[in-house]
DNA sequence: TGCCTTGATTATCAGTCGATAATTTAGCGT
DNA sequence: ACGCTAAATTATCGACTGATAATCAAGGCA
C-alpha cells in the first residue's frame, strides 16, 4: 500500500540469483521442462553436498526461487527419490543383457566388452557419489539396484562361466561362487571409486586395466572350479564350490 | 517463587536425556575421561548420521547438555577430525608390518593371515560407514589413509609377490601391478561394504571369502606374470607387467 | 567447615532449513 | 487487445543448527 516496491524488488532479484547473470528473462517454461531441469540439477547438487544439499541452492542453480520446487515436487524426499530414478534406473543399457548371455562369443570377450561399456556409464564423479550417498542414507531404492546388479550381472557370470568351462548347469550359482562374482564386481568398482571419488592418481587405461582384472579373475577362477572339481572335497582343503547354503 | 518447580524440573531432565534414565548423578568427569566420551559417542553418532548430525543429539548421547561440548572443542569441525583420528590412525597393528614382510612365511599365507586381522578391525559398521562419508566430504586425512594403505599393504603385496616368483626386484612397482593390488583390496573391501553397509546376506563364513579370493588372485597373477616374462610383448596381445608410468 | 577452582548448566543468538499462503505476472487462446 | 490460466514471485513460519555469555554448583583443599 507504499510507493516504491519496484527498487526493493529488483534489488531482491539480483541477490536471489547470482548464479546465472546475463539471463534475466528466464520464465515461464513448461512443467514437464521445469521439472527435468529441477531433477538434473537437483543430482549435481546432491552428488556434491549430498542430500542434505539445500533447496535453496538448488534454486539458485536454477535461476529461480526456492518455493517453485513445491509446485514440481511435494516434498524434498520425493524430489530426491526421481534424482536417484533418473541416475540409476535409466543408465541401464538393455544391450548389455543380450551381450552377457551370447555364447557365440567367448565370456572372456563378453566380460571385457560389458565392463568397459558399463563403467564409461558409471564411472563418473556424479553417479558414484550418489551410489555412496544413497547407501549410507540405506535408501531401500539401493538396496533394489544392488539385486539388480546380482541378477543381471553377476549370476549370469557365473552361469556363462560354467556352461563355457564344460560344468554342469545348477539351479542357482553356490553362494561360494557369488561371492566371487561380487569379488570381480568389487575389484573393478573400487578403481572408479579411487579415480572419481578419491581423484587419486590411477592408471589412467581404464579397459587395461579391466582387462588385467579379468584375466586373473578367469585364470584364478579355472584353477579353481578344476581342483573343486578334480577333488570333491576329497582333501580337507578348502573346497570352493560346494554351496553352504546363503545365511 | 511457587511450589513445586520440581516436578517440571524433573520432566525437563527426563525429556533431553532419555538415553540413559539410570545415572542421573553422573556429574563431574575429569577433563580426559569427557573427552574420550565425547570422541566415542560422536564416532557412533556420525557413522550414522553422517558428519551432519547434531551437537545436541550427541550431547544427549553422553547426558549432558550441547554447550559443554564447546569446552573440549573449539567447534565442531575439530571435533569431527579428532573422531577421524581416533578411529583410523589408532587401529593398524604394528604387527601387520612384520608379518607381511616375513619372508620365513610363504606368501600366500602372509596374506591370509593379514587380510583375516585386517579385516576384523575394519569390518565393522562404524568403520565403514565413517570411512565412506570422510571419503564423500573430501577430508584430506582420507587420502593420507589410502596412501597409508598403498604404502604399507599394496606396495608389500607386490614387492613380496615377486620375490617369491622369483622375478627380478624393482626399484618401485609398476602402475600395472599397483592396479592389480588394488584390485584384490577393493574385492575384498566389498564384501564388507556389501555386508555391513547394505545389510546384504552374504557368505558368513569371511575367512573363507578371503582364502577363495586370494586363491584367484594369485593363481590369477602367477599366470599373468609368466606369459608376461615369457613373451615381453613379443604378441600383440596385453602385457601386464610392463610400466607406462603413471599418470 | 567453608572457600575456590572449574565442570556443567541455563538462556539466548543469528543463521539456515523445509515448507505454506498470498500475491504477482507471463503468455496463450479468443 | 483483453482476460484468464497457471508459472513464478514475495513474505513468512516454526523447527533446528552451531556457537557464545552468564550463571550455577560439585568436590578437592585449607
Amino acid at each position: 500500500m507504499t510507493p516504491m516496491p519496484r527498487m526493493k524488488t529488483e534489488r531482491a532479484r539480483k541477490l536471489a540469483a547470482p548464479a546465472t547473470p546475463p539471463p534475466q528473462k528466464q520464465k515461464r517454461l513448461s512443467p514437464g521442462e521445469r521439472k527435468r531441469d529441477f531433477i538434473q540439477k537437483a543430482a549435481e547438487l546432491f552428488a556434491e553436498e549430498g542430500f542434505g544439499g539445500g533447496t535453496r541452492e538448488l534454486a539458485n542453480k536454477l535461476g529461480v526461487t526456492q518455493p517453485l520446487l513445491y509446485r514440481y515436487f511435494p516434498s524434498k524426499e520425493e524430489l530426491i527419490e526421481e534424482v536417484y530414478r533418473s541416475v540409476f534406473l535409466d543408465r541401464w543399457d538393455p544391450e548389455w543383457d543380450a551381450l552377457l548371455a551370447d555364447r557365440a562369443v567367448p565370456i572372456r570377450e563378453r566380460l571385457e566388452r560389458f565392463y568397459c561399456s558399463y563403467t564409461d556409464a558409471i564411472f563418473t564423479r556424479q553417479w558414484l557419489r550418489i551410489y555412496l550417498f544413497a547407501g549410507l542414507k540405506g535408501l531401500d531404492l539401493n538396496s533394489r539396484y544392488i539385486e539388480f546388479v546380482q541378477e543381471r550381472i553377476l549370476t549370469r557370470i557365473i552361469v556363462e562361466y560354467r556352461h563355457e568351462a564344460g560344468l554342469p548347469p545348477q539351479e542357482k550359482p553356490a553362494a561360494a561362487e557369488m561371492e566371487l562374482a561380487w569379488f570381480l564386481q568389487g575389484g573393478i568398482f573400487y578403481y572408479g571409486v579411487r579415480k572419481h571419488l578419491y581423484g587419486l592418481e590411477v592408471l589412467e587405461d581404464k579397459d587395461r586395466v579391466i582387462a588385467n582384472a579379468l584375466d586373473v579373475f578367469l585364470e584364478g577362477i579355472s584353477r579353481l572350479f578344476a581342483t573343486s572339481v578334480r577333488m570333491r572335497s576329497a582333501y580337507g582343503r578348502r573346497s570352493v564350490v560346494r554351496d553352504e547354503g546363503a545365511a
